[in-house]
DNA sequence: CTATTTTTTTAGTTTTGTCTAAAATTATTT
DNA sequence: AAATAATTTTAGACAAAACTAAAAAAATAG
């Protein structure tokens, strides 16, 4: 496995992200999720297809090869080590240690990740609830739903919260929802989408439907 | 503390460590340190200079300033705190440390060095025995002194070997040598600057002057 | 105390990653 | 289907950090 640039990396993994939602992704997409200019994202692009990670024709949209993938995967796997890392034995909170790992997942040090991984006790979910890829890049399908799309009646774990500013962490401590509450959903109401849910045997109380598409469960 | 780039901080480190035995660092020294060349280190002295790290005259060499040096304090408690947990957690040997120390010495965040800190139960010194400053930058003035000015008949702890080669560590198992070893001198030989050293009770051996110019201790 | 050697600096390029402005292409309207 | 709007790409610049080759300054030798 070749060695990539910060720059080269975040532009892989915001890629795979994207893809995993929409298919193909475009230039403006990435560029606003990297907070750069489209023509930014071309220059890019060129590189990487170059590389061999990228499938991509001028106007066409682009998506990672295998190779792409699996380097993807690499540096997923490395983010979501260190969050777990920090976060269990550095003792961040589960909303700071997004931010840290940011930096720490382009140290590329196979031995170091792997010896890191061991020293956790091989974990299998980052502090948000989701997977973390083994050595091989191996990577257990989430089943990872969002609130939104529970059916009625079932039970959730929450898993991952993908805002993550103050004023939503405010309301969801004052609901008292964090991460691993388990949450069954009791109504919805089609007129502006809101839903009732309950947390063990408290009474239900209601949840907007912008609050619920920021909350994601797993449920079986 | 403002923030430098990779780059920045491997000059300033290393014009840390020259001063310390130089007092004044010159551009040769630094470009054989850093495997760079002069007219680059001109340049970066330059850059340095207007940030107010450095006192830089044209041909005159160079010094840090006391911000220099507080900066250079800081990268150097990153490398040896992250020295410390891989030897430590993670279980890698004390010859492969710093290799992997000099990439995660660069994440720069202060809430996640000083909680590592905490986590690692405040060590005061790194796996070669270095002293490991503290949140504030403040350091031991280290004891650390060469095997070869050794006083006849005094003790000392093994804390680091200058050369890392695979060579030197063969003859240092060899010789049943490691960091923590106790070392007393017993012989020194005009002839050859040989010297005949014990290991607790056992019997006195042979070490090359080579060899003992590596050899750094602890004594009282 | 000149002359030569060594060291250091300057000048001009290169590479990586970014940007702005303009051109090209694709998508959307009417 | 032509006109307009939006998206994407190209062209040209710039900053950081490196390099080579040449010039300038300092150190050393005869």
């Amino acid at each position: 496995m070749l060695n990539y640039s910060t720059s080269e990396e975040n532009y892989i993994k915001a890629i795979f992200h994207l893809q995993r939602q929409d298919g193909t992704v475009t230039t403006n997409e990435l560029a606003n999720e990297l907070k750069t200019k489209p023509a930014s994202v071309t220059d890019m692009m060129k590189k990487l297809k170059v590389k061999k990670l990228l499938n991509y024709q001028p106007y066409q949209g682009f998506r990672l090869t295998n190779e792409g993938n699996k380097v993807a995967l690499g540096i997923i796997r490395r983010h979501r080590l260190w969050e777990y890392f920090l976060a269990e034995k550095l003792k961040f909170s589960w909303d700071e240690v997004h931010e840290v790992a940011e930096e720490l997942e382009h140290v590329s040090n196979k031995k170091l990740i792997d010896k890191l991984d061991e020293f956790l006790g091989f974990p299998r979910t980052d502090p948000h609830g989701d997977p973390i890829p083994d050595a091989n890049g191996k990577i257990e399908i989430s089943k990872k739903i969002c609130l939104t799309a529970m059916a009625l009646n079932t039970i959730g774990v929450v898993s991952s919260v993908s805002d993550q500013s103050s004023e939503i962490l405010e309301l969801l401590e004052h609901k008292k929802i964090a991460i691993g509450t388990k949450l069954e959903v009791k109504k919805k109401f089609e007129f502006d989408n809101s839903m009732e849910v309950k947390i063990g045997r408290q009474p239900a109380f209601t949840i907007s439907n912008q609050l619920a598409e920021n909350i994601f469960v797993l449920s079986n």
